[in-house]
DNA sequence: GGGCTCATGTAAGTGGTTACATGATTAT
DNA sequence: ATAATCATGTAACCACTTACATGAGCCC
């Protein structure tokens, strides 16, 4: 009963209280999503999953019309959850990145558009590090610990980028 | 006839000179992998598509008994690889960092619990950045210009990653 | 009434890995 | 002799994305 990555999110996302799936992708979206992407064709699905499993536990809530069905941690859940987060396992590093691919290449490229890529990478960098600070107001006031803190990382990590692309480009 | 990025992996080592799928494979494991991996499964059927499309151009050289097919950047595909490295197209960028995602759920764990997970993650970019040191020796000899300047920049962000892991484990 | 958000799903496709099969050549 | 390296490939599988379909409730 191996989990993927992606089943510990959904579990993770959970241990903060009842959600139905919609809610945990708009989690993610703007928090996990920056080191670990989920789509709904793999939330609802997993979800399915998981409950089969026993892990998680759903509970129709017939709220008039509209239908949603929202999910909880079963004993068993937070266990495999704790499980995960404590086991010493390799852990899963992945980066795949079109900017530094083509800088890899770029040796044929004249100054100019060396240069344009470059500026390229950096803007792109900027605009991940902008939607980043944008979360922040709104994380900084309803969370706090680990969650900020990666977030913090994610700010910096950023500015790191855009740094080493600023560098390359006064060369 | 959209490319995929790996097909700019091929067509960017084949420009450096003719290789064979097994020295393209090679090449990839100690430079573009940290930031674009790319395994047989991909790169020999690619290369046959490529070679249908007409961006390389195949030889089969009969050194005795051993086959091996070795491969050249045609006119087209040398086209095909200053396109994609000076179009304006959107950067794929993506993460995928089970540390951080660990490390992002990790408020539940008991500080001895989290600083090992802390330290389980430095320990891994440590190994990655050794990985990078190892290739410098080779690759400043051999190389020189983009591919050194983005090793650089690979060590340069797993010290990065490995300063705020220490900082974490401090604190 | 119209547009936005909430809400759930699925089918088809993509991009990639893993594991295996095969065999020649070279170094120890 | 035998282990490592050179060399080519494929089949099965996996994780994930995209695009679509559907519909209720809420705000203007």
């Amino acid at each position: 009963m191996e989990l993927g990555k992606t089943a510990y999110v959904i579990l993770g996302m959970l241990r903060m209280g009842k959600r139905t799936g919609y809610d945990i992708k708009s989690l993610v979206d703007v928090s996990t999503r920056f080191f670990w992407a989920a789509s709904y064709g793999q939330i609802y699905p997993e979800l399915k999953r998981l409950e089969e499993a026993g892990l998680i536990a759903g509970e129709a809530e017939a709220t008039g019309g509209r239908r949603r069905r929202a999910y909880s941690l079963t004993k068993k859940g937070e266990a495999a959850l704790r499980g995960w987060l404590t086991s010493g396992g390799p852990l899963h590093i992945e980066l795949r990145h079109e900017g530094v691919l083509r800088l890899f290449f770029s040796d044929e490229l004249s100054k100019r558009e060396r240069r344009a890529l470059v500026r390229a990478v950096r803007a792109e960098h900027e605009r991940l590090r902008d939607e980043l600070a944008a979360i922040r107001p709104a994380a900084s006031d309803t969370t706090a610990g680990a969650p900020l803190e990666v977030l913090e990382f994610g700010i910096a990590y950023q500015d790191f980028v855009i740094d080493w692309c600023s560098r390359l480009e006064h060369s």
